[in-house]
DNA sequence: ACCTGAACACCGTTCAAGT
DNA sequence: ACCTGAACACCGTTCAAGT
């Protein structure tokens, strides 16, 4: 999925940033902490990144890059529109599966005002690549183009705020709940 | 809508850190800069609040008492349950009319895991009132208990959920389009 | 009762100094 | 090329000292 697959003093960096950030947001994110996890210190954080915006942009950057990936190889996977987006919930339950971590975006779209301006672009690239994914497969599923948009706001809109409650709880089952109370009330289907 | 009505030195700085809270979070509450604000030193604000653990937790309880005064308020005003429905959105519109902020405990749900306990409290405080004003109206509208639980959870994930992507944005616009899609998707008609 | 300056251990960051 | 200790201005917090 990442781009590099060596395990370099740079790519640990980015690796543990990433869970860092998924837990504690930009704000968070402490670089003594982040230096320990690595095994280095601190000022040596440094010279793999000329500062903590810059590490956080590239942390933002991959993590916008293998969403993309991802939802690329959901689509390879199912035949059907409908299946791809009753699966998309999936790639968020992921992070709460994995240690109660929320989408690294999500976090951070409520840091949003304090964020450097680099960071910000990495974000708005994430929410980017979602939309266009969902509006795309809402087309094929057969909704005009106009539409497709508007749903695809709605349905990331929602699944990030049921992310968000669930993670709040620290229940997934909440997660899993309320997908299905969106289900039901009709926002994953196209038909109308 | 605030217990308080004067203009003591306490009340100054909950006011202002209400504010500060709902644009920066718990983390980006800075007690020196709300200090300069009321116009005394940081270590001044000791006199009126234990920690900023204690700060925070009393600005929530207020957020969370003034949401339940705001959520009855419109119950009266409003004689349908569907009326009442449809302006619930309204109560997070106003945070972004004000100033881009967001729900003091949207917010601070992103950062629950960093969250002092006492802060924890009162920000579930503030989802159970509008999760039993939700279902309350849910259910004189017709839904049966079980069902207006599930439906109100995920009508507040969803709003919760479309006024962070519309503060990301700086768009208010978003939020009505994001609310409106929901409505045309079915989230806000009991009746499915 | 309320306010303050100075100090504490902590943050991000820089920089001279090491290998 | 990469790492480090020490220092900087910043945080939350404490406390002795003032009114």
């Amino acid at each position: 999925m990442s781009s590099e697959a060596n395990s370099s003093s740079s790519e640990k960096i980015l690796v543990a940033a990433t869970r860092i950030a998924q837990a504690h947001g930009y704000a968070g994110l402490n670089l003594r902490a982040l230096a320990e996890q690595v095994g280095i210190k601190a000022a040596s954080l440094y010279h793999h990144f000329p500062s903590k915006a810059d590490l956080a942009a590239a942390v933002a950057r991959r993590y916008a890059a293998d969403s993309a990936a991802t939802l690329e190889l959901l689509t390879a996977e199912t035949d059907q529109p409908a299946m791809a987006l009753a699966r998309y919930p999936e790639t968020f339950r992921r992070s709460l599966e994995n240690g109660n971590r929320i989408c690294l975006c999500s976090f951070m779209t409520a840091e949003y005002d304090d964020l450097p301006s680099e960071v910000q672009v990495q974000v708005q690239a994430f929410a980017e690549v979602n939309l266009a994914w969902l509006s795309g497969v809402l087309q094929e599923a057969g909704m005009k183009k106009k539409s497709a948009e508007l749903r695809a706001q709605a349905i990331f809109a929602a699944v990030s705020g049921a992310q968000l409650m669930a993670r709040g709880r620290q229940d997934i089952k909440l997660f899993d709940s309320l997908i299905e109370s969106y289900r039901v009330a009709g926002l994953f289907s196209p038909d109308n």
